[in-house]
DNA sequence: AAATTAAATGAACGATCATTCATTTTTTAG
DNA sequence: CTAAAAAATGAATGATCGTTCATTTAATTT
């Protein structure tokens, strides 16, 4: 009896993975067809479907695995901090965690936020669940902050949003080479990040 | 001989233009097909195109008319201020602009920004001249005030960007009945505009 | 009114879609 | 090496896609 190791499983399935992330970031879920992804893969249309049992299942996988690895990756980086780190230190933290973690993984974190509207409803509230608990990471330090009369923050919520909308929004248009190093825009979104909470 | 009055073709074009932005908004552009439009308006899918020659040249339709609605929103409103008007006072006027009129149309500010990917290069880059020409409204109260010592930013290319994100994130999240009135929502984000570029 | 053009219908075109499945090939375990 | 399971193939399913077109209906002009 062969138990599943999922040696060459896997590698395919990582495979595929890479390919629809890509494509779905050029063209978008919908514009996509599984046709595509198993060329890309070199592959017949048939095999995707031993590693993903749907096309909304592989993209539904894409995401949660995105939003995962973000919050481990966040997880990793405030493990590093001292206990009890001032809010403002904290701030400049997390700004320049987001920059760089979502500067490194554009496509991803376009599909993450672009093909909401695609998941179906019980794929949607997972991954929306996983959106809150990162605001909910920079929420909490501008709450910290506000109580220790370094910031003024009257709705840290709304504040959460604007900000990373504004770090975000950083991925459309930014690429690597240009005139402006990646430490030299972190430097730019760091002051107007600490500017707008002071 | 009937001369082209377009009384009736008009009417009904603007039906599909309205059926067309609804639905692009929700589904998006490659997931919605000419018949649910049809459906929508009312009529057989061969009827609209007697009013758009393709799926694509109605997309291009929604996207740049609602660009050049925005640019000469804001023409309007620059008309409205004295010639030697603050950088301050014109940067609080842009911001109140900008989430004033995108807030009333988060369907077509959604899609000009999402389905950008979608269009042929030819259209890409008529919308993406229109996009930069309103990003230069912001750009040049930004340099003003530089110049005039009142605001600090080194890169009002950049900011501009960031601002832009930040203000139209907004839309993503916010609708109206809840807690914050649409005049709370831009006192907050009146205040980190002007605090993220002092 | 008649004449002319615009608009809508209803049916069809070939292409492509996600997915299934019996079969074959490859990988893995014992 | 052999047996079992996983993975891939190749072909097919029915459905849906954007678009076309001959024809009919409605609107508009003279």
């Amino acid at each position: 009896m062969a138990r599943p190791s999922g040696a060459k499983g896997e590698e395919t399935a990582e495979r595929v993975r890479a390919a629809a992330l890509s494509l779905f970031a050029r063209q978008g879920y919908a514009a996509v067809s599984m046709r595509q992804i198993a060329t890309d893969v070199g592959v017949q249309p048939g095999a995707l479907y031993n590693h993903f049992p749907t096309k909304q299942d592989l993209l539904k996988d894409l995401m949660s695995g995105h939003m995962a690895a973000l919050l481990a990756a966040w997880e990793q980086e405030a493990a590093t901090a001292p206990a009890d780190e001032a809010p403002k230190r904290a701030l400049e933290r997390f700004t320049r965690f987001h920059i760089r973690y979502h500067l490194a993984r554009t496509d991803a974190v376009f599909i993450s936020y672009m093909e909401l509207r695609n998941l179906e409803p019980e794929n949607f509230a997972g991954i929306e669940a996983q959106r809150r608990a990162y605001e909910d990471v920079l929420t909490r330090i501008l709450e910290r902050g506000a109580a220790a009369g370094e910031f003024k923050v009257s709705e840290p919520r709304v504040v959460t949003r604007a900000l990373i909308a504004m770090l975000t929004g950083l991925g459309t248009w930014y690429r690597p080479g240009g005139r402006l190093s990646e430490t030299d825009i972190e430097t730019i979104y760091l002051n107007m990040v600490t500017g707008s909470v002071t």
